[in-house]
RNA sequence: GGGGGGAUGCCCGAGUGGCCAAAGGGAGCAGACUGUAAAUCUGCCGGCGAUGCCUACGGAGGUUCAAAUCCUCCUCCCCCCA
């Protein structure tokens, strides 16, 4: 290394590009000069860099926010780099403490199988997998013992452990810490020794176990990689973060329709934020639509179904991206029914004494969870039968009546009752 | 090993014998307004064709006309001392 002061001013300008792109919507790079150095020695020495992510098969599916890490290890790829990603195999079973305010429960072996499989599926809709490097880290975490295992451990203390956010909440809140995850983060930092990481990628909640990593490697001989994280996803509620639990998530193997329609609810000052996160585009085009957006000249209803064709084609192509785009203009700015109607029979339970007893039908039909929710629904002027309000709770319909109608509840659930 | 505290609905949290399907908040759902945005207002928010019945306050028993509330045992968690 020159002792030249390394600026972004005395870079070829193609390796500027390069850098400026790859820190696009990352929260940290640590230590701050380090990638810039990486980034410059690679290219003298014509040896791209070793970009590390480990992801644990702890999910049966994953979603949008899985896919920014995902983004930046494929914007890695593309510029050349070696995509090393390490399936968690052994670590699922560990557990991540990682903001957790709770005991995480293990997982089962098959469990983990499974969900490798889709991961790695998934994961392809992103990814030139063809080109990753693809490990699991039982290869190397299995066969270590005890010796091994108490060598590690010696790396770190306990009031170092203690420091980190998550357990220093919960054990100033009284809740249980296992010594199981304080393993974790050891664990995690012995797969950048063992694939010997130039860089490690990972959420903002890995900081302290990506920065975990960079101490084992010294421990362990070998120069610390640097460090980048990526902003936790906000789900579609707009606060809280993307997962499945909360609900606010959007899946990647979503119908189109459903993917479209989940990103138009994002609120609007999280446009920006998933362009930059979920569409891997260039720096550039980000700050030219910031800029529209604030000058007014880029109406935001216009930019939020701009940005969710755009990410619906990255998952579907842009034909059905496109086809998303025409249906959700037809049924939620036009008000008008879809064109695919989901369709189903006339379930003869729904019927008495001739009568269609509506809460019944609407709770068989799955319009309603229960004939309870159907009743507030109805009660609420939630429910039209062929465009006509019903708020009759003990409504009795004709057969006549509801053969071959469309029946609709709130905005979006719509069902016709075959003829 | 000893002593103490705790477990309530999706989440947080009140409730210490009947008025408790359980306050309040959050989330969610629906309506109005809109751009399926934000903000705001309103209503709903266990199940059952239902002036009643069933399920539910960590688990199992018990006391009582009556238990989320009292007793016994169990499980799990936390704190203090060692």
């Amino acid at each position: 290394m020159s002792d030249e002061p390394l600026t972004l001013e005395n870079l070829p300008a193609d390796l500027r590009e390069e850098y400026q792109n790859l820190i696009t919507g990352t929260v940290d790079v640590l230590p701050a000069e380090d990638l810039l150095q990486r980034l410059l020695r690679a290219r003298t020495e014509g040896r791209p860099l070793r970009a590390k992510l480990g992801v644990d098969p702890t999910a049966p599916d994953i979603h949008l926010g899985h896919t920014v890490v995902l983004r930046k290890l494929a914007q890695f790829q593309a510029y050349g780099h070696t995509a090393v990603l390490i399936i968690g195999d052994f670590t699922a079973k560990v557990g991540d403490p990682s903001g957790r305010s709770k005991l995480r429960p293990r997982l089962e072996e098959e469990t983990i199988e499974k969900n490798a499989a889709t991961y790695v599926e998934q994961a392809a809709k992103v990814l030139d997998m063809d080109r990753v490097e693809l490990v699991r880290n039982s290869d190397w975490l299995s066969p270590l013992k005890m010796d091994d295992v108490l060598r590690l451990s010696a790396v770190v203390t306990v009031a170092r452990m203690l420091e980190r956010d998550d357990f220093a909440k919960r054990y100033a809140g009284n809740e249980p810490i296992s010594m199981l995850e304080f393993m974790y983060p050891l664990l995690q930092g012995y797969d950048s020794v063992a694939v010997r990481a130039d860089v490690e990628l990972g959420g903002t909640d890995q900081k302290f176990n990506l920065l975990m990593g960079r101490n084992i490697m010294d421990a362990y001989g070998l120069e610390p990689q640097s460090v980048m994280t990526v902003p936790l996803l906000a789900g579609t509620d707009g606060t809280q973060k993307m997962s499945k639990t909360y609900g606010n998530y959007v899946g990647v193997n979503e119908a189109p329709e459903d993917m479209f329609g989940k990103i138009m609810s994002i609120p609007d000052r999280l446009m920006v934020t998933y362009w930059t996160l979920l569409t891997g585009a260039p720096y550039r085009e980000i700050e030219d639509v910031q800029r529209r957006l604030d000058k007014g000249a880029y109406h935001p209803a216009t930019a939020k179904r701009d940005l969710a064709e755009r990410i619906t084609s990255l998952y579907h192509g842009s034909a059905a991206a496109t086809a998303a785009r025409e249906h959700f203009d037809r049924v939620f700015r036009e008000r008008e029914l879809p064109e695919n109607l989901a369709e189903a029979a006339l379930p003869a339970e729904a019927l008495k004494d001739g009568k269609v007893w509506l809460p019944r039908l609407l709770n068989l039909t799955g319009l309603a969870a229960s004939n309870g929710e159907a009743r507030r629904l109805l009660e609420q002027g939630a429910v039209r039968v062929n465009d006509r309000v019903i708020t009759e709770s003990e409504a009795e319909l004709s057969p006549e009546e509801v053969r071959g109608a469309v029946i609709q509840v709130g905005k979006r659930r719509f069902l016709r009752i075959s003829a």
